[in-house]
DNA sequence: GCCCAGGAATGTA
DNA sequence: TACATTCATGGG
């Protein structure tokens, strides 16, 4: 097994999947639940633990958390699991120095304290550029739900399929795939308005206009500014793509939970450029806080 | 500045 | 049960 950078964490290899224990800051509810990803649905073990199970970067991977300090990885190889889900999972980060430094930022006594408890395990996924772009242009003036429908149907109809013993699974279309598709067909997706918006990001990102693994070096102003380019990106879902796909962890989204949380909470008003590089995941504690809390 | 697209799940009274 | 709102954006 090759080495994290984390000595805490173990990783223990059985037969069909991995354990790891001593990761914290790790909730995989709270993950999937905090509106960053999509294509990943739970369901309860035998055992009545709750389990999550999609695709990402092309690839099906299931995982269970019995208990706080135990994650179960199934359908995983090792290559994999260094190459793909260590990164996409942010297992190599260290969410308690972030933690701190957003305390640092806001102070002791600040709302956000009472959101890092409540979302304690909350993790800003790295997802892939061009899947996370399509499905913010989807998630526009949309709930959850129906978000999750129309990205499904949009993998049934245009991506490749994965078969995971009796199940069958769909891989996220290619740009090229839905660049080609007809624009009626894509209406059946239930996508509605948005469909001229996907098919604008699907042709300038398959034609090269736009490079999307070329911008990641891009700075994140640039960034943002090279994303707003394409037709139905605006400054909400390009910096929702910064953050979830290129790890921009200071870019701020700021919808209608957000908007919310600074009239009640800060009605002085926010200033973002002194929320420091972890900004955007004190953002995701308390939209996380603000939206799910009863 | 305001309303609408296209649609249905969810929240709220 | 009604009724408003929903992780926005662009065009008219």
């Amino acid at each position: 097994m090759r080495k994290l950078n984390n000595d805490k964490i173990k990783i223990t290899e059985y037969k069909d999947h991995l354990c790891l224990t001593g990761l914290s800051d790790f909730d995989v509810s709270q993950i999937f639940d905090c509106g960053q990803c999509f294509r990943f649905d739970a369901d309860i073990t035998e055992t009545g633990k709750k389990a999550f199970s999609g695709i990402a970067y092309g690839r099906y991977i299931r995982i269970e958390q019995p208990g706080e300090d135990k994650i179960l990885l199934y359908n995983v190889t090792e290559t994999d699991f260094y190459d793909i889900w260590v990164p996409f999972f942010s297992i190599d980060e260290n969410y308690s120095i972030i933690k701190e430094d957003i305390i640092k930022r806001f102070g002791q006594n600040d709302v956000i304290c009472e959101a890092l408890k409540y979302g304690a395990g909350i993790r800003i996924l790295r997802q892939e550029p061009w899947e996370t772009l399509c499905s913010f242009i989807i998630s526009q003036n949309n709930n959850i739900p129906r978000i999750k429908k129309i990205i499904a149907k949009l993998c049934e109809d245009y991506g490749s399929k994965i078969n995971v013993g009796d199940n069958v699974y769909y891989k996220f279309p290619s740009p090229e795939a839905v660049a080609e598709a007809d624009p009626d067909q894509l209406m059946k997706t239930g996508a509605g308005f948005r469909v001229k918006y996907i098919l604008d990001a699907a042709k300038r990102v398959s034609g090269g206009q736009i490079d999307l693994s070329g911008i990641s070096k891009y700075k994140t102003n640039q960034l943002l500014e090279v994303l707003q380019e394409i037709y139905g990106v605006g400054p909400k879902v390009a910096s929702c793509v910064a953050l979830f796909a290129y790890n921009r962890t200071e870019s701020f989204p700021i919808d209608v939970w957000i908007g919310r949380v600074i009239k009640k909470y800060y009605p002085e008003g926010l200033d973002i450029s002194s929320l420091g590089d972890f900004a955007g995941i004190a953002q995701q504690y308390l939209f996380y806080y603000e939206r799910w809390r009863r």
